[in-house]
DNA sequence: TACTCGATTAACT
DNA sequence: GTTAATCGAGTAG
């Protein structure tokens, strides 16, 4: 992913996400029905759906499916790939393994805030690519999701083995 | 209009 | 290991 901000680029390698799946999932932001901070689940897939959690920290997710299904991928850990002094200064660390790992820290990280909800994952400020040709695919582990109460043997968090970046084993 | 608490993190002991 | 920071969406009254 790489966010093109007025400060500067900045981009990152996705290495651990979370799946919401939507009105079924209560975990999921969707499964009381449609609500102004949820909106954007309510629409198209690629779409950015950012909010504050804690008061404090922004978490980033992409929509996925479509209208009828409210759904999002939520952003845990990126690979700092590029613009690594940038995020080093919005994260107030050099500290490459922290700059990314978790996702406030990667919101904060990518320069990514509320502002930017409702953005396409495509088109807009905020784009996500594709592997590059020919890298490996990658060993992904499935594994409960963090820090929700509700579903939580359900195995919707996924990263890549061994990754350095992941924000936990 | 008021109250509760979270898809977290940094700074403590 | 524990806890404070910090705020607005969601819910109840």
């Amino acid at each position: 992913m790489a966010h093109f901000s007025p400060e500067g680029l900045t981009v990152g390698k996705v290495v651990e996400t979370e799946a919401y799946l939507g009105r079924h999932d209560p975990a999921c932001h969707s499964a009381r029905g449609p609500t102004a901070r949820n909106a954007v689940m309510f629409g198209p897939a690629g779409f950015l759906y950012v909010y504050l959690i804690y008061g404090m920290y922004y978490c980033v997710n992409v929509t996925t499916d479509g209208a009828e299904v409210p759904a999002a991928v939520l952003l845990r850990a990126l690979e700092p790939v590029a613009g690594v002094e940038l995020m080093g200064q919005r994260r107030g660390t050099s500290h490459i393994r922290q700059l990314c790992r978790g996702p406030g820290r990667l919101a904060r990280a990518m320069g990514i805030d509320r502002s930017l909800n409702g953005t396409s994952a495509v088109d807009g400020p905020v784009r996500f690519y594709p592997p590059l040709p020919g890298e490996a695919r990658p060993d992904i582990v499935a594994a409960p999701r963090i820090g929700v109460r509700e579903a939580v043997d359900w195995p919707l968090r996924f990263y890549i083995r061994d990754n350095p970046f992941v924000s936990r084993r």
